[in-house]
DNA sequence: GATGAATGAGACTTCATTCAT
DNA sequence: TATGAATGAAGTCTCATTCAT
C-alpha cells in the first residue's frame, strides 16, 4: 500500500471522523431505538472501526448524551434564529413556531432521537433534555412576560403556561411524526391558534371555573 | 406454617398468578423501560419462575403488550366513568380531565409503561396505544361536537381540536411526572382554561393569522 | 361432575393408558425425533397428563426404550410370521424379505423410531437395536446355513453374509423412505436378486478377487 | 512466555480460526450427536470463544451443516482420487470400495457426523447429504455403464443398481463402526464379492424369481 | 387414579467492550 | 492512527420433571 493510499482512505482529522461518528449515531439510534441500535451498526454505517468510535466517543451511553447534546444545541439554534426580537410579541412567538415545527420536519431523524428515544430512557440522558427544555420555557416566558405585564397577569403563572406551550409543541411534533401529511405550517398555525387565543383570554381575565363542584 | 411458606408452596389459580404477574411486569417495566427490564426481575418481583411467566403471558413482547392493553383499559374505563353525560359540555370536559389527571396521579407508572414506554418502542406496540388515543379522541370531540354545532364551528375542526386536546394533556401528564409537587387539581384546571377559552375563542370566530409574513 | 361422567372419561385401566401413552409416543418420536420430541406433546397427542406417563412408562428415555422395544417385537414377529419354514430356502428369504418391507411400508413411523432415531442416538438405546439386529441375522443365518452345508461353504461366512443382508436390508428401507413411490414388491425383489445370485456365486465358488494389486 | 501463553494470546487469521472450530465441531457432534453437543463445548474444545464461533460459522443450525459439507467434499475427493479411470471397470470399484473404508476407517468422526447424525435430523441438513449420495451413485454408474452395455443390460438398472450399492455401502460402513475388529480390506472384500458377483448375474440374466405365489 | 401448577437447570445467542498488531 | 480478533457477561426462552390437590 502506497503512502498515496493510505492517506486516500485514512489518517482524516480527529474532527471529521467525529462528525462521521455523530452523523452515523444519530441515523442508527433514530432507526431502531438506543437499545436495538448495537455499536456494529453504527461502526458499518461511519465507515469507522469500532475502536475508533470508543476512542473519540466513548461508551454507548457517552455516545448517545453526545448525540442528544449536539441535536437539541442545534434545535435551540433555529428556533432562537427565528425568533426576532424587534418584532411584536405575537409574531415573535409565531416564527418561533415556525422555526420549530420546520427543524423538526427537515430533521425528523434528530428528532426522534431527542424526543422519543432521550425520553424513553431514564436517568443521565434527562439531563441534556430537560436542560434544553428549560432554555426553550424561559425563552417563551421573556416572550410572554412582556405581553402580561403590560396588562394584568402575575409573574409565575406565565412561566407554567410556558411550559404548558413548550410541552404542547412538543407533543405535536410528536404526534405530526405519526401524521407527515399535515403542512408544517399548519400544524405551526394550529398550535399558535389555541395558544395565543387562551392567553389573551387569561391575560384578558376571561378565565373558566367549574360552576359548582 | 408461617405465612411465607404457604405462600412458597400453595398452588393458586392461573387468574391470580397472571394478574400477580401484569402486577409485577408494569412495576418492572415502568422502573426500567422495556429493554432494561429483565425477565429475571419481573419473575422475581412477582414471585413467580420464569417458566410460569413464559406458560401464561408469552414472550417478553406478549407480556409488554399485555400489560399496555390492560392499562389502557383501565385508563379509558376511570375517564369515562368521569365523564357524566348528564352534565353541561364544559363540566363533562372538566370532570374528565379530573379523572385523568387523577388516575395518571395515582397511577404514575401505569402511566409511565403506557405512554413514555409504549411510545419509544416502534411497531406492534403502538397499535394498542393508538387504538386507546383513538378512543380518548372520539369521546372529546362527540363533546366537542355538542358545543359546536349549536354554534357555528364545522365537522373536521373538532376533531382536529380534540387530538391536539388529547395530545396536550397526555403531554402535561408527562410533564407532571417530572414535576410532582403540582396537585393535580391545579393541572387540570391549567389545561382546561388553555382548551376551554381557546375553544371558545374559535366558536367565536375569534382566531389569531400573522399581520404580515 | 358425576360419577358417570368420571367414568367415561377416567379411570382407564392401566394397560389400555400404557398403549395409548406408546402410541403418541411413536408418532412424536418419529415426527420430531428424539431430542425435538417433547413430553408435553406426547402427553397432549395421548390425551393423558404428564404425570401419569412418569407414573406408568418413567422417564423421556424410559418412554423411547419402550418405543423401541415394542415395535422392534412387533417387526421381528411379522418377519418371523412371514418365514414358513415348510418351504425350500430361497422361497423363506423371499417371503421373509417381503414381509419386512410391507411391515416397514404399513409402519414407517414405527421404522423411523426405530432405525433412524434410535441408531443416531447413543448408548442405552442402540441396546435393544443390536438384540433385535442379533436375531434378525441369526434367523437369516440358520436359513443361509441350510443351503451352504449342503454344498461347500464354511460356516462363519455365512454369518458374515446374514450380516451384511441385514445390514442391506435396512439401508434399503431407510433409502425407501425418502422413495416412497417404489412398490414394496420391487424393492424386496431388487434385493432378493442381489442377494440370491451373489450367495449362489458365493456357494458355487465363483468368487471375485483383485487381478493384481 | 510459554506456548500455553502464546496461544491464547495471539491473533490468528479467520481462516485458521475458523479449520480450528470445525475440527473441534466435528469431533463434538460425533460424540454426543446433534441435540447432545452444545456450543460451550465446541468452544471449549476448539480453544476459543462461542462468540467467535458465531461470529465466523453462524448458528448451530449453520455451524453443523458446514462441518457436513466439509466432511462429505473430503470423502467424495478420496473416493473419487481412488478411482483411476485407466483401470478395467472391475479394478476401479475395487479401488473405490478401497478408498471409501479407508477413509471411513481413518476419520471414524466424520463418517458419524455425516452420516449417523445428518440422516437422524430432518430437512436443511439431508440437503448436502443427498447432494453427496447423488453424486456417487453417478460415479458408480458410469462405472457400470461401461460393463453393461458391452452386454445386454439395460439402462436405468444400472442406476437403481448402483443407489443399491452405494445404500448398501454406507449400510456396511455403519455396521462397521460397531465391529471395528475387522479389518477393511475384508469388508470392502465382502461387498466386492456380493455386488460383482451378483451384477455380473444380472449381466448374464441369471435372474431370481419367485417359483409360485 | 389423575392433573394443573410449578420450577431448576441449561441451551442458544448477542453485545459492549478491549487487546495485539 | 487504525483495525481485525477476541471475549465476559447477560438475556430470552425451553424442557424434563415433580408437587399439592
Amino acid at each position: 500500500m502506497t503512502v498515496e493510499e493510505r492517506r486516500r482512505v485514512k489518517r482524516l482529522p480527529r474532527e471529521v471522523r467525529e462528525r462521521q461518528i455523530l452523523d452515523a449515531a444519530v441515523r442508527v439510534f433514530s432507526d431502531h431505538g438506543y437499545h436495538n441500535a448495537s455499536m456494529d451498526e453504527v461502526s458499518d454505517v461511519a465507515g469507522v472501526s469500532k475502536p475508533m468510535i470508543y476512542a473519540y466517543l466513548g461508551s454507548k451511553e457517552d455516545l448517545f448524551a453526545a448525540c442528544i447534546h449536539r441535536e437539541a444545541t442545534q434545535l435551540l439554534a433555529a428556533v432562537a434564529a427565528g425568533v426576532r426580537t424587534e418584532l411584536p410579541a405575537d409574531m415573535q412567538l409565531w416564527h418561533g413556531l415556525g422555526a420549530f415545527f420546520e427543524y423538526v420536519g427537515a430533521h425528523r431523524e434528530s428528532w426522534r432521537v431527542l424526543h422519543r428515544q432521550a425520553i424513553s430512557q431514564g436517568g443521565p440522558f434527562s439531563e441534556e433534555l430537560l436542560d434544553m427544555r428549560r432554555q426553550a420555557i424561559s425563552l417563551v416566558d421573556t416572550l410572554l412576560v412582556r405581553v402580561a405585564t403590560k396588562e394584568g397577569l402575575g409573574r409565575g403563572a406565565t412561566e407554567s403556561l410556558a411550559a404548558a406551550l413548550v410541552g404542547a409543541a412538543e407533543s405535536l411534533a410528536d404526534w405530526w411524526l405519526d401524521n407527515p401529511d399535515v403542512p408544517s405550517r399548519a400544524v405551526a398555525s394550529r398550535l399558535m391558534n389555541l395558544a395565543w387565543i387562551g392567553f389573551g383570554g387569561l391575560v384578558d381575565g376571561r378565565t373558566w371555573h367549574p360552576s359548582a363542584d
